[in-house]
RNA sequence: GGCCCCUUCGUCUAGCGGUCAAGGACAUCUGGUUCUCAUCCAGAAAACCGCGGGUUCGAAUCCCGCAGGGGUCACCA
């Protein structure tokens, strides 16, 4: 049913990747794998200046950690490689001899000085930059040391693309503009199109900043005799703060900065899939099975969409809770205390299975169960910032501590039994499950919250329970 | 400045001529779940659908202006 559906993401190496660049991404490769298609991760690594060194290997590292699997790309050769657009420069020369042997492309005379001038004779006149205004009458040959120019035939266009719909231009969007450099690579306006074609790309789903440069990329189709693949063109991801599209610039996060903090792949692509896209319902969370099944290109919203954090945050609370516990562990490891070393997986799945609730990220496990393995100083502050307890003499604390121990002390540490050793404890006592309960919790976990108290205690074991109520018993 | 794109609650959005005195979710606030935090449940508040015209019996939905925002006009992608 499919025909031969193929998706890239094409991100140049200068550096790490934004939620934008990963939505362009997930887009893609939806549409891939909807099809039953191929995604395609081309690098596009054409200019040396902006390169980063390792770039390269940290896109990759994030695609994966998303388990966005790409079928052909650096690493895992197909039939259109190379896959890095520096090795392929013979590739795109040849094309480009190609369009000088038909007089569409001319050596470009101009020093960058000459070319600033231009630019800023219009800029006064308050006229667009043309570079076809500026023509030499009589190009000599390219010699290769010259950037090498497209000569454009100007003329209007409309074409249709799967999120903005039907467009159109006029001939002043259309101009020369340059597709090999003095050092002899190409630009991305000459390199995506001859690579899109020899890739057999079906769609280019790219971000809107190239959205005005499309009719120029029509003519350059023209020009080599070529069909265009679909167009779909992402609207931006806004910054939280407002207008601005999101950008390194300003500081935007790098994703796997997300998946180190403990994000789940699966809310990262359904929350960013959702960043302009869903399904007509009132769904809100897909699984990324749902999201193959369901995501219409055509239906992803034409405006920016404001990055969310809180969103973001909550969403990850929820697939966080919808894990079987096997598949908490196994995402957990790498997130405890260090003083966890040496415990069991048992002790640490009876801790997960209490805290699964209230965890929203799972660099949270280490500060959320570290009292499970570590004795930790009484912090006084616990009871005096109490509300309920700051006011009881410590007398009182002290003498219902002691009862407390000794009603645990005789418990045979089933979770029943402490669950009725305590409630009695309540009646014997007098007092209020807030001041009771949260006097031990004190005690036990030096800590103002916790999970639930008897499961807390049934979890930490009595002697360990004991112990520490000792401890807060010796400074009261 | 030219050209192009966009415009529904604070935020993400539903909505494709009548069932919308605009629905859901996040965030916020209130109450409940006979212990905290969290979860969960119930509820509240929150958008005169950017503005102005038109078309129509009827417009958030179609058309035209305008305004605001964004993008682009590189030997960057």
């Amino acid at each position: 049913m499919s025909k031969n559906i193929r998706t890239r993401f094409a991100p140049s190496p200068t550096g790490y990747m934004h939620v934008g660049g990963v939505r362009t991404a997930l887009f893609a490769w939806l549409v891939a794998r909807q099809n039953n298609g191929s995604f395609v991760l081309r690098i596009e690594d054409t200019d040396k200046e902006r390169e980063v060194e390792g770039s390269e290997k940290h896109i990759i590292n994030t695609l994966r950690s998303l388990n966005l699997d790409y079928d052909e790309g650096p690493g895992k050769e197909g039939p259109y490689g190379p896959y890095r657009q520096s090795q392929r420069l013979d590739i795109y020369r040849e094309w480009a001899k190609r369009l000088i042997k038909e007089g569409r492309a001319y050596a470009d005379p101009y020093s960058v000085e000459e070319l600033n001038n231009f630019r800023e004779q219009s800029k006064i006149s308050k006229k667009p930059f043309l570079f076809r205004e500026h023509r030499p009458t009589r190009p000599t040959e390219w010699d290769g040391t010259q950037p090498l120019r497209f000569l454009s035939e100007p003329k209007d266009y409309s074409w249709h693309d799967e999120i903005m719909g039907d467009l159109k231009s006029t001939s002043s969007s259309v101009d020369d503009f340059i597709i090999i450099k003095s050092d002899g690579y190409p630009t991305y306006n000459f390199a995506h199109i001859v690579d899109d074609y020899l890739m057999k790309i079906s769609h280019i789903i790219r971000g809107q900043e190239f959205l005005a440069s499309v009719p120029k990329y029509l003519n350059l189709y023209e020009a080599l005799a070529i069909d265009h693949p679909k167009f779909a063109t992402v609207p931006f991801v806004l910054a939280p703060d407002g207008k601005r599209k999101l950008s390194k610039r300003d500081g935007a996060k790098d994703v796997l900065e997300y998946i180190k903090e403990g994000y789940l792949p699966e809310t990262l692509l359904n929350f960013i899939a959702s960043l302009g896209w869903n399904d007509g319902t009132e769904k809100e969370i897909f699984t990324v099975d749902e999201l193959i099944t369901k995501f219409k290109i055509n239906q992803v919203q034409k405006s920016g969409a404001r990055f969310d954090e809180r969103r973001l945050l909550w969403m990850n609370g929820y697939h966080l809770r919808s894990l079987n516990l096997d598949d908490l562990y196994a995402r957990s490891i790498n997130y405890w205390p260090q003083s966890s070393h040496g415990y069991s997986e048992e002790y640490k799945k009876n801790i997960l299975k209490v805290i699964q609730e209230r965890l929203k990220y799972l660099s949270e496990i280490d500060s959320l169960t570290k009292f499970f393995f570590e004795d930790r100083k009484v912090d006084n502050h616990l009871i005096t910032n109490d509300n309920k307890l700051k006011d009881i003499p410590s007398e009182s604390l002290k003498n219902l501590l002691i009862q407390a121990k000794e009603c645990l002390d005789q418990s045979t540490f089933t979770l029943e039994d402490i669950t009725i050793k305590l409630n009695d404890l309540l009646i014997q006592t007098d007092q209020k499950p807030a001041v009771l309960f949260s006097l031990i919790r004190i005690a036990v976990t030096q800590s103002a919250s916790s999970p639930r108290l008897f499961e807390t205690i049934f979890i930490l074991g009595k002697e360990r329970t004991i112990r520490r109520i000792d401890k807060q018993i010796s400074v009261l």
